[in-house]
Order: C-alpha cells, then sequence, then structure tokens
RNA sequence: GGCCCCAUCGUCUAGCGGUUAGGACGCGGCCCUUUCACGGCUGAAACACGGGUUCGAUUCCCGUUGGGGUCACCA
C-alpha cells in the first residue's frame, strides 16, 4: 500500500521518474513544468529521470513534435538521464501483456463496435443517465468468441468495493469501482491504446514515481487494474494540479503562447528564469523566489506542491526574466541578443555596451530594441518624443557641446561628465538640459543608458557626426 | 449531468488552533538620478459563505457557492 508521504515512499529505495509526452505538439509549459519536477524528485533523491515519448496515436503523432518537446527540454536543461523510449517500438510487448491479461481472465474480447458503442452513449445522454460500457462479452466464454469478426480487448474491470490511492500530492484519492469502466487495451487493428501501454511501461523501466499532471489522476484507478491484473507493484503517484491561463480558464493559445519555445524565441525568455518560475509555480519554500537549480534540488520535496491549480502570470515571469539578464554574462547575452537587433551587429560593440544595457530590460526582444542606437545609420531616425526635444534653443546648446567636447583629450565617462558638467553649471543651467537634446541627437530618443555611457560606445568620430546633424537652429529635423 | 479534486491580497505563495495574517509580482507614493531602468523606503490589497468542534478558528469537520479535472478503439 502506498505510503501518504513520499519520505516513507523512498526509504532506503531507488527512485525513478519520467516525464512521458504525447508528440502531438510543442512543449507545452505544463508539461515543462511537469518535467521539471520529475527531473526535480529524481535529483533530490539521487534517482533517474527517464524520458518516454508516447506516439501510440501514430495520426496524431509527429516527427516535428518530437524535436520541438527534445529542444524545449535540452533548452531547459531537462533532458533525460538516458536516451528516450519510444511507446510505438514496444507495442509487440504491450500486446503481450494484453494477451496475458486475457488468458489470465482479468481481460475478454468484446466485439461491440464503436458505433454500436456510440449509439448506447447517446441513448444513455437522451435519458440523463449515466454511461457506463456493460459489455455482453465480458462474461461471454471464450469458447463462443468468433473468430473471423473484428474485436477490441477490454480489461475486466472491478464491479464491487472501492479503490484508494494515496496520492504524494492529492493525499488519499477513493473511487467507486463501478466508476471504473472496462477500457479498450488492445484496438480492433491490435495496437495498444495508451491506457495499456502507459503502464507496461513505467513497470518495464523501473519506474517508481509517476509524477504527472492533475488530469491523469482518473487514469490511475484504471491503470491501477492492469496493475494488479499483472500482480504488479503499484508505483507511488503524484498527480499534480494543472496550470490555467491568467483568467482561470484552461490554457490554450487564446491566453497567448502555450509552447516552452515561443517563450525563448518570440519573448526572449531565458531559460533559467522559466525554470525558476515553473518552480515557484505550485510549489514554494517559505519566503525564497530566486531559487537555483543547485538550491531547487536541495529544496524540492513533492509534498511540498500546492493543492489547487495555479494561473500563469507573464509579469512575474518577466520580472524574473529581468533579474536574469541582469545576472547574465555579457558575452552569452551579446550571442542571444545579436539575432534580435535589426540591422548589421557589431557583436564586440553590443557585449562592450552590454553592462548598461541590460539592467534595462525584462527580455531580449527589449534588450534588443534598446541596443538597437548602437548600429543606426546616419541620418538617425527622430522618434516624434525626441524630436520636440530639439528645440531651436537646445539646437544651439548642441552645437555649443560639439565644439566643447571636440577638443575633449579624455573620451572617457568620467572626462566628459566632467566636462559637460563644468559647461552646465557655466550657462547656469541643469544637466537635463544638455543631456536630454544630447540623448536625442544620439539616440533618436528619449530614453536610454546614461548620456555620458553612449558618448564612449558611440566613439567621438560617431557621437560628433550625430551632434553635427542635429545642431545648430537651421538644422533640419529628420522625422519619423 | 455523474464521478474526482481544489479554495489566504488581482496573481504566485508562507501559515500547519492563539500572528499587527508574512513575502514576491503587479499597482500608488517617496528617495536615488541627465532620461529610462536598477536599487532602497513606503502605501493600498486576502483568509469565498453558512453551520458546527473548541476557551479560542485562516487553520479541524459538514454543507453551500465558486473554480478545475475527467467521463474515446486520444494521450
Amino acid at each position: 500500500m502506498a505510503s501518504a508521504t513520499s519520505e516513507a515512499a523512498t526509504a532506503g529505495a531507488r527512485v525513478v521518474t519520467r516525464f512521458a509526452p504525447s508528440p502531438t505538439g510543442y512543449l507545452h509549459i505544463g508539461g515543462a513544468r511537469t518535467a521539471l519536477f520529475n527531473w526535480l524528485y529524481a535529483r533530490h533523491h539521487g534517482g533517474t529521470y527517464l524520458l518516454r515519448i508516447e506516439d501510440t496515436d501514430r495520426a496524431r503523432s509527429t516527427q516535428p513534435a518530437i524535436a520541438a518537446i527534445f529542444d524545449g527540454l535540452e533548452w531547459l536543461g531537462l533532458g533525460g538521464d538516458e536516451p528516450a523510449t519510444f511507446q510505438f517500438e514496444r507495442s509487440a510487448r504491450h500486446a503481450e501483456v494484453a494477451h496475458a491479461l486475457l488468458e489470465a481472465g482479468h481481460a475478454y474480447r468484446c466485439y461491440l463496435t464503436s458505433e454500436e458503442l456510440a449509439s448506447r452513449r447517446a441513448a444513455a445522454q437522451a435519458e440523463r443517465r449515466p454511461f457506463r460500457i456493460a459489455s455482453e462479452w465480458r462474461d461471454a466464454a471464450p469458447a463462443r468468441w468468433p473468430s473471423d469478426t473484428p474485436y477490441v480487448v477490454r480489461i475486466k474491470a472491478p464491479r464491487e468495493g472501492e479503490t484508494a490511492i494515496d496520492d504524494l500530492v492529492q493525499g488519499r484519492v477513493t473511487v467507486n469501482n463501478a466508476e471504473i469502466d472496462d477500457f479498450v487495451l488492445l484496438r480492433s487493428d491490435g495496437t495498444p491504446t495508451y491506457m495499456l501501454a502507459v503502464v507496461v511501461d513505467d513497470h518495464d523501466m523501473g519506474v517508481t514515481h509517476v509524477i504527472r499532471g492533475d488530469d491523469h489522476l482518473n487514469n490511475a484507478f484504471r491503470q491501477l487494474v492492469v496493475i494488479s491484473g499483472m500482480g504488479w507493484e503499484q508505483p507511488f503517484y503524484a498527480h499534480v494540479p494543472l496550470i490555467n491561463g491568467a483568467d482561470g480558464a484552461k490554457l490554450s493559445k487564446r491566453h497567448g503562447a502555450t509552447g516552452v519555445d515561443a517563450y525563448r524565441d518570440e519573448l526572449g525568455i531565458l531559460p533559467e528564469a522559466l525554470f525558476n518560475y515553473l518552480l515557484r509555480l505550485g510549489w514554494g519554500h517559505g519566503d525564497d523566489e530566486i531559487i537555483s537549480r543547485e538550491q531547487a534540488i536541495e529544496w524540492f520535496d513533492i509534498k511540498d506542491v500546492g493543492k489547487s491549480p495555479s494561473r500563469f502570470d507573464l509579469a512575474k515571469l518577466q520580472n524574473l526574466n529581468g533579474h536574469y539578464i541582469r545576472e547574465a554574462g555579457d558575452a552569452r547575452l551579446a550571442a542571444l541578443v545579436a539575432p534580435h537587433v535589426t540591422g548589421t551587429v557589431d557583436l564586440p560593440l553590443l557585449e562592450e555596451a552590454m553592462p548598461v544595457l541590460k539592467v534595462r530590460a525584462k527580455d531580449l526582444e527589449e534588450l534588443a530594441n534598446n541596443a538597437a542606437f548602437l548600429f543606426a545609420q546616419r541620418p538617425l531616425t527622430i522618434e516624434p518624443k525626441a524630436a520636440a526635444l530639439l528645440t531651436d534653443e537646445a539646437r544651439v546648446l548642441l552645437m555649443q557641446i560639439q565644439q566643447r567636447i571636440a577638443v575633449e583629450n579624455s573620451w572617457t565617462t568620467a572626462g566628459l561628465e566632467a566636462s559637460l558638467k563644468a559647461m552646465a553649471e557655466e550657462l547656469g543651467l541643469g544637466l537635463g538640459k544638455l543631456a536630454q537634446p544630447l540623448r536625442a541627437a544620439l539616440t533618436g530618443q528619449t530614453t536610454s543608458p546614461g548620456i555620458f555611457d553612449v558618448l564612449v560606445l558611440l566613439g567621438r568620430d560617431e557621437s560628433l557626426a550625430r551632434i553635427a546633424a542635429q545642431a545648430g537652429p537651421e538644422a533640419p529635423v529628420q522625422q519619423v
């Protein structure tokens, strides 16, 4: 019997977890978290974390989806400890188990057609009565089984009593056996269904802890019928609540990105940020928010996973992302940001600018936009708000600045700052009066890194050229 | 609809019978400051409701309401 605590569950025993996605699309955000929890649990207990691709549905499984899933897992650092198992390749073994069940009398051939079943279901629906498969073939003697008619193999589920699961997350969950139907093990074409394959594979792979989405909780009771029919040991179950959209409804395309690849490619999210965010969604450790991989491994326990579904909050992910961007190395960030920048990118320059750029962005896209001024070609396009700053008065000031810094012999932030501050003082103006028009002329925008940093990054020649283009009362304004 | 699960600020959460109900995101204010950020300080913001149990319920039990999941020859 399963124990309610993971401590007891793993006392002295080896831990094997697995992440088993069906390759019908990209790696879903919920799937990523399931993978994360499996990975963490295995790591925490020094166990093994396996991957299995549930591709028994030949029509819906695709190669691109398989690639996308591996890609997403790899990106998050959640690749399996061993090469992945492909479920479809194991169909012979699944069928073998189904036949063993058949021989033991725990399963039966059912000759009911799907059409027949559909009409019975419809009838039950019409009478507003719960439908339960009651196949007349359940108790038919094998001798009566036709040999020339297609059939499916169904499990013979118990009809009396009840079954309880001591779920590591949900606690003890009890269900009436009458609720469990005689589900299909082998389709009429002889191929195994998911419900059979998952049990056989988990057993054969030695999986000790099944950590998966809450949507499988009901399936656990079905799967237990197969397990007991085979006399196998049952694994520990941990059904993790699902992640919903911001409105509480099931996460879907309507809520924006649902595949992790989109968070990487379109939203400019760093893997460590998504890792941290997903970890904290449905799980907590006191007041800790920023948690490293190593710390997560040490702290993670399945018993601390909450029981209620949580909502996905992009703002919080972006906040975390901003934190990790600030922590990331400049060379790495420059390489990641470069593809997002329009125009010809000077990678060394981008890296050089990174320290002052990365404190101002919450995603790679924003970072790229903020870096764009570095690579802009003259004449610069001036944003309306920046153009408004370039008044006649400001243009005169720009001319004075140009003359002053043209002879500046220390082209450093310190030298430039001393020089411009002195100038502002001489003119009896605040530094802002000089800095804002200068910023507009240099970047075409009203916001940017510190103005002295901009000057240094751009270099003397480029800076002077950009200033000259806007200096003087008669200089033409390059409107957008 | 049947069955299963869930319920603390808008969101993620801490709490595990006695707390000024804590933190984080977001939002407002202040500070820092050449802009924007970062950072610091600070404010508003929650125990869904109704019954019990108890000297005492956010915490335990029951119900209501609300939300989620699931009812395939999909996984």
